[in-house]
DNA sequence: GAGAAGCGGAAGGTAATCCTCCGCATACTC
DNA sequence: GAGTATGCGGAGGATTACCTTCCGCTTCTC
């Protein structure tokens, strides 16, 4: 029942695995991190047993696809930091392109029980800080070039974007480019225009990290 | 079993039906439509007998409470138009300040086993198109002040407040005040400073009632 | 105070999901 | 190419959550 003996797996029993991770993740991101682990297994190409094989619980399923997905987007956050020429080029082609991004917030702070299972793990956990710090990075970039209003912390963009993460109801989801504009607008918003002041103090990176 | 005989309802089952609604109403917003009936009937301390022989299937009761928050929308909605000043001001008080606007849109739109519940009534559905020309007026207005930007529709805006009128998840719902911010950038999102050019075509109010 | 109307909540039914187990299949080793 | 360890599938028992009905008791109303 131990998982990984450090004996190294089987070729099919590698890709397996690679496809029940893939097939979890698009699971997650359609359905939140309760779809059933008979459907998880079905669009893996492969049986429940198998599944429990590798991943003895759903816990234990949920902290290895969001390792995997922080670590590809903490990729795409430093490629965009490196290769966009200005902080807030960096942020919108992360906010705006990344699935992975929209995987990771989606697990890191949606779900509750996501959520405890991924803070309780230290290695996830730590990857969620770094992914977080990344944001930061772009987030206090763009407001020292004046493209983002001063009055706005990290965590205000990292919750717009988690309620603009959700899955659309469907009947919403079917109009052409919805998603895309609320997101312009949204990005709209925190731009530095004077705008109206916002009550409250800016919600700061620490406040998602208690 | 039929429910509604034409007698009035003794005393007694006509405050327990109020309270049901209400209940329910409260359970609608933190849960959806799917919350268990047990727990609505806890909630309305009543018990489920009583619930299930005044509304004998959960349909029933969503259409009822429903109809009840259209009904109080609508009410809304009015009094914002006539007494704020500007289109403007009656839009954000609207959206902003309407707890009924709130689980309108929520049962209206959120939920696909809600919204076909009330899509299926005609009743219900006539309500609904009625709330959502109220907001068209107001949007419309507030574009012909010059306060919201020309290149949104009224579809955009119910869209956008689909999407806030989720509940947070837990951990972000504690923050002193996430909402009401994330409510007050989307608002700024809106207004009419040229920002950044929208992809796709406006989203109007017909995209919403097909 | 009598009868109609209403009430509560235990209990049986149903459906969805979890997870285990074991006979069969496949990949690696020599 | 034969032998063996490793891996596979998916049926099925266990569990859970929820829905809905039913009936003996209570509360209104006249």
């Amino acid at each position: 029942m131990a998982v990984d003996p450090g004996t190294p797996l089987r070729a099919d029993a590698r890709r397996n695995r690679d496809q029940i991770i893939a097939a979890a993740r698009t699971m997650f991101v359609a359905q939140g991190p309760d779809a059933p682990m008979e459907e998880i297994a079905r669009a893996a190409a492969v049986g429940v047993g198998t599944l429990y094989r590798r991943f003895p619980d759903r816990e234990t399923l949920i902290r290895e696809v969001a390792l995997d997905s922080f670590t590809r987007a903490m990729e795409e956050a430093r490629a965009s930091i490196e290769e966009e020429p200005t902080a807030w080029d960096a942020l919108v082609r992360f906010v705006r392109y990344s699935r992975e991004f929209r995987l990771s917030i989606h697990l890191a702070m949606i779900s509750a029980q996501a959520g405890a299972v991924i803070r309780d793990d230290p290695t996830t956990e730590r990857f969620r800080r770094v992914l977080l710090s990344d944001l930061d990075h772009m987030v206090k970039g763009a407001q020292a070039e004046g493209q983002v209003r001063p009055d706005i912390g990290t965590g205000d963009v990292a919750l717009l974007f988690v309620l603009l993460m959700r899955q659309l109801p469907h009947q919403l989801d079917s109009i052409d480019g919805a998603a895309e504009r609320c997101m312009a607008l949204m990005l709209d918003g925190l731009r530095a225009q004077p705008g109206s002041p916002l009550p409250n103090r800016p919600i700061t990176c620490e406040d998602l990290l208690p």
